[in-house]
RNA sequence: UGGGGUGUCGUCAAGUGGCCAAGACACAGGGUUUUGAUCCCUGCAUUCCUAGGUUCGAGUCCUAGCACCCCAGCCA
């Protein structure tokens, strides 16, 4: 494939360091370890690529190598989608193809080999009593009671273990490291377990498999593997990797870990997209909504641009959440180059062309792709009776909307400008016709007399276009990360996937192979699906809308006129119309209350101070602006007044006012609301 | 609270003691345009998790904190 070029990173910095000194003979070695027990996903696409690349750029080499040391989660079908994952992709395995399970012969020679160094020993402890005895993140294991078995006995017990004497479970293989190590990987890690199984290489052959931490390192090192990489949660099996090749004293290859991609709008472990797939909330691996390259290649990505993608998002050692919209503008970056152009209307709407005769078809030119000339022309047939966007009409159009509307004017691509003369509605008030004139002086869509005109709209001629089934994907979940929820399926996109079947099409379109990609003019690119496109009748899977800054437009707005209503339910209501509900008022503690006091208030020429009994233990003091109208504070007391009691107290510098009293004001009056009444004070007013 | 990692713009990410802290995406503004696309221009971290320190000079070195991630499968 194409030849990698040098990205900055710390892996190329050890590699050179390594070449500077010489180490391995100054080979470079990379291998992609899958367990087939899912389909590949973005995320293996950055590893794969990356140590593909790794060995092309030193002219290394790079294995594919399956890591099948777990008969239960195995299968055929996942090697064979992920053979061709990793081919699609580009990465050149050359014949080195290879299966850990051819391993097993030699790796249980290398346990025997540990067992006689007196590194390894069959324990009897049930799964159970191995993690009891692990201890925990705090405290230190302890050792097993069959850790001290000679190694004449561990031969023997672990030979009848690889022949089948032993039941699931009953016996497992263990290095004898040490129980009290901080790194818990260390603790007598388990090297082998009994599985009567059925493997889907070997088949019967063993009945006791490798554990990862045990076969991997020995895996690299048969393979003469220099690099080994793998991501950031091995870092912590690392020493155990190391201690296993130490012991044996074998080839060792250096593990370095880098961390995993993570796509914001989607899921990347095989887990939760295993559960999509069995939940049936996608339709398969390869729904071209899912992350996997199946997935991908269906909605119509192209290695190159995973490629560019995976070269832009680096490689280091932080925790990070790629943006969605760099993979997008990955594919739209190269799609734009590549993909020829055609009209298509997926919401179509009837336009009729008066002055243009009925029986006649135009033939026009039409640029297959403006960024690349060589892609040559074609001819579009123009008719009295056409198909339009329904978007691109509006009766009454909104601020900055400057397609088609009545009286306005608008070019038709690649053909003559139109004006919308009148709407024709059904009795639903749907719109049904656009009656208009083309200006037959305009052909080919320039104007003689120099008039422009704001929007360009693509089209198809009623006649000759072909109905076709499109499907509009979106991004699979409606928040950025998923995995961060209660449950990520709570959040799943409700419309990512909206399927449209009454897409009017070129007639071009209908020559389309499946596979081929197109861009649909002004409204993105699409790919004619693989899978359920028949010849003749194409199904297009939209892999990325073009970028739209009228969409864009529209939606800020929508946002703004959305949360206006929200704003004005709070404030409009009480300001605008002097509203409140019965329940505001309901809050209002309102009270009958004498007054038994009265006074001005040194220092405040507007405030007057009243004591008001309103039923309690003692009178209120309570500071009222009321001064102007009352300049002889004496005239107040003993009247009825009415008071606000549940008012917080507020302090002022003459002392603390704990409450209101209602007045009522006008042009140059001012009068504290009294009554007279058998109303006793404290007595509730309602 | 054991061990292993990581902290530089909204998101990725360069930077390996010495010009005003690369670049990309996103975002905002402007220009060109027969795709409201593409393309082009402009703007976008007085500051590198925090606090001290070393130094003529620190994102880079030292010390002490803080935050986040991984590890207790007979999964990989």
């Amino acid at each position: 494939m194409s030849t990698a070029e040098r990205q900055n990173h710390f892996i190329n910095d050890i590699i050179d360091e390594d070449l500077r000194k010489g180490k391995n003979e100054s080979r470079v070695h990379t291998r992609f370890p899958p367990e087939p027990n899912g389909y590949l996903h973005i995320g293996h696409a950055k590893s794969i690529l990356l140590n593909s690349g790794l060995a092309e750029q030193y002219k290394g080499s790079f294995n594919l190598r399956f890591d099948d040391t777990n008969p239960l989660k195995e299968e055929d079908e996942y090697v064979d989608s992920i053979i061709e994952d990793v081919r699609w992709l580009g990465a050149d395995w050359e014949d080195r193809l290879f299966f850990a399970s051819d391993y097993f012969l030699q790796m249980f020679e290398c346990a025997l080999d540990l067992i006689k160094k007196g590194l390894a020993y069959v324990d009897d402890l049930t799964a159970d009593e191995i993690r009891q005895y692990r201890g925990t993140l705090t405290e230190p294991g302890k050792d097993s009671p069959y850790r001290s078995r000679s190694v004449e006995e561990n031969t023997d017990l672990f030979l009848r273990m690889r022949k089948g004497k032993f039941a699931n479970g009953s016996k497992v293989l263990r290095a004898k490291i040490d129980m009290t190590h901080p790194n818990l990987n260390m603790r007598d890690p388990v090297m082998y377990r009994v599985l009567h199984a059925n493997h889907h290489r070997t088949g019967d052959a063993w009945c006791i498999y490798p554990m990862y931490d045990w076969a991997h390192g020995l895996e690299d090192s048969i393979e003469k593997i220099t690099h080994s990489i793998c991501t950031l949660e091995f870092e912590a099996h690392r020493p155990l990797y190391d201690w296993f090749l130490n012991s044996l004293d074998m080839y060792h290859p250096q593990q370095i870990e880098f961390a995993r991609l993570n796509l914001s709008f989607t899921v990347m472990s095989k887990r939760k997209l295993l559960q999509l797939v069995q939940e049936g909330h996608v339709q398969g691996w390869d729904d071209p909504r899912m992350p996997t390259i199946s997935g991908l290649r269906r909605r119509g990505f192209t290695p190159a641009s995973i490629r560019s993608f995976t070269e832009k998002i680096g490689v280091a050692k932080r925790d990070s959440m790629v943006d969605m919209a760099l993979l997008e503008h990955c594919i739209r970056d190269e799609l734009n180059k590549t993909a020829p152009r055609y009209m298509a209307v997926l919401n179509p709407v009837k336009v009729i062309i008066e002055n243009f005769p009925e029986d006649k078809t135009e033939w026009l030119d039409a640029v297959n792709n403006p960024e690349n000339p060589e892609a040559g022309k074609r001819r579009l047939p123009f008719t009295r009776e056409l198909y339009i966007e329904r978007e691109d009409f509006m009766e009454e159009p909104v601020k900055k909307f400057y397609r088609l509307s009545p009286g306005r004017e608008v070019r038709l691509r690649y053909a003559y400008f139109l004006t919308c003369k009148e709407v024709v509605k059904d009795a639903s008030g749907e719109i049904m016709e656009l009656i208009c004139t083309y200006d037959p002086a305009t052909k080919s869509g320039n104007s003689p007399d120099g008039r422009k005109v704001k929007a360009t709209l693509h089209w198809v001629s009623a006649q000759h276009s072909k109905t076709v089934e499109a499907r509009l994907y979106d991004r699979l979940f409606s928040v950025e990360n998923p995995v961060a929820e209660e449950n990520f399926l709570d959040v799943l996109n409700r419309d990512s996937l909206k399927v449209i079947s009454n897409v009017q099409v070129e007639p071009a379109l209908g020559e389309i192979n499946a596979g081929e990609t197109v861009q649909f003019e002004r409204m993105g690119y699409f790919i004619a699906d693989t899978v359920e496109s028949r010849s003749g009748i194409p199904v297009f899977n939209r892999t990325v809308t073009l970028k739209d800054a009228w969409a864009r437009l529209l939606k800020h707005t929508q946002n703004t006129s959305k949360q206006k209503p929200a704003k004005k339910k709070k404030e409009v209501v009480p300001e605008e119309k002097g509203m409140i509900t019965i329940d505001d008022f309901s809050k209002i503690d309102l009270r009958v209350g004498r007054v038994v006091e009265a006074g001005l208030v040194e220092g405040a020429d507007r405030l007057i101070r009243l004591m008001v009994d309103i039923g309690e233990d003692a009178p209120r003091q309570i500071f009222a602006g009321i001064r102007s109208a009352y300049q002889n504070p004496a005239i107040l007391v003993g009247k009825d007044v009415l008071v606000v009691a549940n008012l917080k107290p507020r302090k002022m510098k003459f002392g603390l006012s704990q409450g209101m009293v209602l007045a009522g004001s006008g042009e140059d009056r001012l009068a504290v609301a009294s009554f007279l009444s058998e109303l006793q004070p404290g007595d509730i007013v309602r």
